[in-house]
DNA sequence: AAAAATATTTAGATTAAACTAAATTTTTAA
DNA sequence: TTAAAAATTTAGTTTAATCTAAATATTTTT
């Protein structure tokens, strides 16, 4: 049986390994969790003897296949959690990560597929990120960055890539979410900024925003 | 802040005091804990250093004011998320334990009152404990064991003493529930088992099943 | 290609929660 | 009211997850 730790490195190495090709570094996880790269060499060699990553001294780990689908039942029932938040007790977007945090280690498969029927099998959580199913598959739409939209082309933002509060909030007063209709009218070539239209109005944002905002064409 | 461990011995202790009176014994607690007596002391002590608890080397201990607080947002949670699994996930009343045994240590003050609206301020479990409010208060209505029902006077089962899942199925098979319909037709001298009437049908049942159901006459 | 910087690992210590075995206190029974 | 039994505590150990500081390996820069 996993503890609570082995699980939070498993999802850690997961997200890692989604947004850098090779194996995972030792300090990119020690950021990741917030610990010291001598605790994660511990726990990387504690989940290789539990054949969960495949770790060789000085070069990181990356995910088995039985790795993996622990990862990807974590990531399942985060989503899940999160999305029932947002949709039944008003948490909004930016408040249901750290709750997520915790309910995500809740061991019962029953409530975690009880909890999906009643939510009718929801595909994406409230960030727009794609929710494994009951076998862990999931739907990875085809999605670009804000920054790579044409000028003048209309897309729809359908997720986030920074998911921290202070960005969504942000978000928020900008009256920008999942569904929100957007195009670039100009692009400022000193410093990267954009002129944008998002639903009814016209906004500025930096290109640091800009490149954090997913859209589909 | 508290670790998962102190919540569960609160906890334990809480529901020992309430079944019996004075001080808490360390043996009662190791058997309910299923924990070591001297794992029990070592955690009396620290429940004592964060005066949640008072204690007397050898005389055991009783919850202090804040202790008896700590202990009961801990039931509220509990029997919260109980009527949840209960009410919108299809958990049957012998299966609601064990995850809420997980459930009730989320940390999230927000989740658990925006989860009582969402039940729509629920007033007992599916057991029948009445469930604390947000200012820990709780209504215990009056109540007699069955055992203790007349002969031939009507009452209403409202809960049961012993909630394990054993138990609960073997009332299940019987057709006994919160809300049934209960009366002692007959009561056996010789082994004082019980002739009922539950609902239309009539059952004979023992003496230590009548001892773990709780009716309202 | 050597030196410097960075990353990673090892060794040894710490903390919380448990344990066993022995010692002590309290309770029960003769 | 002692002796025996039961309950409780103490002392010392274990385990998992962390840490610091020192040692080692890898990568980058000159």
């Amino acid at each position: 049986m996993q503890t609570l730790s082995t699980e939070d490195y498993l999802k850690a190495i997961y997200h890692v390994s989604q947004s850098s090709s090779g194996a995972v570094a030792t300090t990119s996880i020690a950021k990741q969790i917030g610990a010291k790269p001598s605790s994660v060499t511990d726990m990387f060699k504690k989940l290789s003897d539990q054949n969960l990553v495949k770790y060789q001294k000085y070069q990181g780990v990356s995910l088995t296949n039985e790795g993996v689908k622990t990862a990807l039942r974590i990531v399942r029932k985060h989503r899940l959690w999160e999305s029932f938040l947002v949709s039944h007790l008003n948490f909004n977007w930016d408040e249901v990560h750290q709750v997520a945090e915790q309910l995500e280690h809740i061991q019962s498969e029953k409530l975690t597929n009880e909890l999906e029927r009643f939510l009718d099998y929801p595909t994406h959580d409230p960030h727009g990120d794609p929710i494994p199913n009951r076998a862990l598959f999931m739907k990875t739409y085809s999605k670009i960055l804000l920054t790579e939209l044409p000028v003048n082309k209309e897309g729809v933002c359908i997720g986030v890539k920074d998911n921290s509060s202070g960005f969504l909030r942000y978000l928020d007063r900008r009256q920008i979410g999942i569904g929100t209709t957007l195009q670039v009218l100009h692009r400022e070539d000193f410093d990267d900024s954009l002129h944008i239209q998002a639903g009814k109005s016209t906004l500025m944002i930096t290109k640091k925003t800009a490149e954090n905002i997913y859209v589909k064409p």
